[in-house]
DNA sequence: GTCTATATATCGATAGAC
DNA sequence: GTCTATCGATATATAGAC
């Protein structure tokens, strides 16, 4: 009903999904317009990317803001979810899974970011106000088990990705669950949030 | 006194060392033969590079294998001192500091590895041959501490590196005393090594 | 909105004079 | 061992026909 730009063709949309695709898999520089327009199904070497973005920077930028705003909802989302949780346990491994969840899916992404963060240093920024990983607020000079426990599970994230690492043996259900364990028996399942 | 190649000009080792920076700072295809050459006081745009490597290609495999065998020395040469040692609970914790130290070192490494190991395939196990990460050989099945233990202790190699993390404010030092801690009163302090 | 054709620039690499 | 000059390939980006 607008009559701006909302009508239909999802070029636009196409070349943003494809082009962050490529970029994850060969970087900004091993990504050429051709590759880009080859995915989306437009003849390679032609200009026809051009009618949609104005420079490859172009397109680099909106691809990773659009993925920070994906992660940023996903990430508030949950949080609001667990606020119906009334177990605190229960609250805890949900948390947990979602913090995972957001490492792995899009670590990737940040690893791109702060590859090319010399050429967009901007960017960086747009994960890093997403991740609140002191939530808690519960500092190392009081509790030190949720600092270890918030590091392990970033370590675990990290090494079940590894190739060739023994932490893909360890299905993260039971990782999760240890760690649940560890802060439970030591009597600190600390309020996830306060609104 | 040999007659071969080690006579004195290090220009070779001036471009292995200024190519590693580089590609660190920019990426493999962010630098060119030109960026090296300036870098050690040649002039750009001539090929003067080719008198010492034979592509681009050949320099990034030479400086990285270069770090991976520093790396793997530091490795070693930490693991026999540690032999020394014969308190288990010391020896842990030089353990620990040895990792974390190889961690924050080479992590930078690393990462240009597994961003360009599309293009270099081989590399990547030039460095995950050396870290080995279960060398403890205690199972999941068995304990369940030492496998959350070294994935703090990989997470707050990655976390006291970011920009505005909380951990940034907790010492290494400390750190590592509470995986110490936590294993030696769960009576987890495995011999580290046995050869 | 897509293609043809092309301008412009840069990069990796080589041949050859000094 | 370093520089001059240059080839060939490829990349971003533009102008214009359809």
């Amino acid at each position: 009903m607008t009559t701006t730009t909302a009508r239909r063709p999802n070029t636009r949309e196409r070349i943003l999904t494809a082009s962050l695709d490529l970029f994850l898999e060969r970087g900004f520089d091993g990504t050429t317009i051709s590759d880009i327009e080859r995915a989306v199904g437009l003849a390679a070497g032609t200009g026809s990317f051009y009618r949609h973005f104005r420079s490859k920077d172009d397109v680099f930028v909106a691809a990773i803001q659009r993925s920070a705003t994906e992660y940023i909802e996903r990430f508030l989302g949950v949080l609001q979810e667990l606020d119906g949780i009334d177990d605190p346990v229960e609250r805890l491994r949900r948390d947990f899974h979602m913090r995972l969840d957001a490492i792995q899916t899009f670590d990737p992404i940040v690893r791109l970011v702060t590859a090319e963060q010399e050429r967009f240093p901007e960017l960086a920024k747009s994960f890093t106000a997403g991740l609140e990983l002191d939530q808690w607020r519960l500092g190392w000079s009081d509790h030190r088990l949720p600092g270890v426990v918030m590091a392990a599970l970033v370590g675990y994230g990290q090494l079940s990705q590894l190739e060739d690492s023994p932490y893909r043996e360890i299905p993260a259900d039971e990782f999760i669950d240890e760690l649940v364990a560890m802060l439970t028996s030591a009597q600190v399942v600390p309020p996830v949030r306060e609104h």
